[in-house]
DNA sequence: CGGAAAATCAACAAAAATCAACAAATTTTG
DNA sequence: CAAAATTTGTTGATTTTTGTTGATTTTCCG
């Protein structure tokens, strides 16, 4: 890692991060130093890409790279949009679904505008209020405690809730398919979430495009439960043949 | 990840991509710049592909369907603004809210994205989902089962959840301003989430616009508790001599 | 198709932010 | 303790951005 150029350096690229965006002039004042001191420390820490200067403001780069919620909706848009689109043909009026918290999931709840009476558990707030607005829908929000960059909840009561449900369909996503390993996901309480979601639909729908059949750099630790005989695969490309096997048992479904 | 050309780039973005679609003008007034401003700073972001100009309004590439959230909200737009941007010059960095159910809360909202590591309780998954994406909050929802067309929750965990909380501000609205009945509603569910929301809170908010003080046609019948002295009172007119005994205790702030 | 209203664009003056250089203050070093 | 070195604040020149004005284009509606 760069070494600290001043005994600033730190302070400022911790306060930049946390306000996201934050003025010379400002930043000044809360620090008590004069502004042309913040220039000074701050331009080499531009230079190296630690923050970014634009006039009249420093912004942080630090959140583009922990991609909040909404800028993941703009990754493989294309797609996403196929599939949701797919999974809506699936899904009748009436029907019953509990839908988890990626951002595919994101494009499946605005593309079930086209739906009328659905039932729907999900322990994502974005999800929920998305559904909510249609008239005719019943949603239940699944959780109390939201996590803080994509209004997802894992907490008790989100499990209650879920746990209570007898759904037709259950929509899920991964943020990586692995050939032997399957499904695999970031974190302990979406594999959990998952697996409490199959457990009471009748059928699962797992929805996850191209670009997750291939290896990623950073690799997902976490299998997500394994999916039923008769369970509904969504994507967008032939799947590789190395996947064959692993996804002998289930219906797949090529949106384009 | 393209870097930002202006300070208001992210914010732009950030809106755009929340409302689904916005006019020049409108953004222009809710951020407080001009709107050649506005154009000056979107027509790079156009060019590059993170927005879409139209005659008339900018349309976010990212969530790209229907649901253009607040843009169903346009009942006094202008009004609703302004006291937001009243609101959120109330709170600071790290107070702790709960918020209601209205349209005008909504904005707020969205206004509250200036603020940095709030604690907020709410029965609106819309207003749950819009301040959990922001890294550093802290958001609870209240409720399970949402109502069909505002997302609101009104069930008996959801009374739980906010008689638990103990925050800084309460933040209200109304139907109707009545000079002897006080700050009228329809539903006597939302009365009584108003009384548990003042009594978990040092202050009150009461966010209402000018056109509610006019008679309305259809009269809400049902009152709001009262208010605590030294509660707030955010408007955007001075409310007309009739209301000067019902308001007398509070503090009340006008927007322009 | 024509005229009115709204939105956009171009250009310029005013305001704000940045930079460079120097002086004052602080810290380090001999 | 003093001299050197570094950091910091101030000043004024320079650059960039911003709002305004008026011209131009686009949309709307009869």
């Amino acid at each position: 890692m760069t070494q600290p150029t001043s005994k600033y350096s730190e302070e400022i690229l911790r306060r930049v991060d946390m306000m996201g965006t934050v003025s010379v002039q400002e930043l000044s004042q809360i620090m008590g130093v004069s502004d042309q001191t913040i220039r000074r420390v701050t331009r080499p820490l531009a230079e190296r890409g630690a923050l970014s200067k634009v006039h009249g403001a420093l912004v942080s780069t630090k959140s583009a790279l922990d991609p909040p919620f909404l800028s993941r909706m703009s990754l493989n848009r294309e797609a996403k949009v196929a599939i949701a689109h797919e999974v809506v043909e699936i899904v009748q009026d009436g029907d019953s679904l509990t839908i988890d918290t990626g951002s595919t999931s994101a494009f499946i709840a605005q593309m079930l505008h086209k739906r009328r009476k659905l039932t729907v558990v999900t322990n994502s707030a974005f999800v929920a209020s998305t559904l909510a607005m249609i008239p005719g829908n019943n949603v239940s929000m699944a959780g109390t405690q939201l996590r803080d960059h994509d209004g997802a909840s894992f907490d008790r009561s989100a499990f209650q809730v879920v746990e209570r449900a007898q759904v037709d369909y259950c929509v899920l996503s991964a943020s990586m398919v692995h050939p032997e390993s399957g499904f695999l996901i970031h974190e302990q309480c979406e594999v959990d979430m998952a697996f409490a979601m199959i457990n009471c639909a009748s059928r699962s729908i797992m929805a996850v495009d191209a670009s997750k059949f291939q290896t990623q750099a950073r690799k997902p630790a976490l299998r997500q439960p394994k999916l039923n005989k008769g369970d509904i695969l969504v994507t967008n490309v032939t799947p590789p043949d190395a996947f064959r096997h692993m996804l002998a048992e289930l219906e797949i479904q090529i949106a384009d």
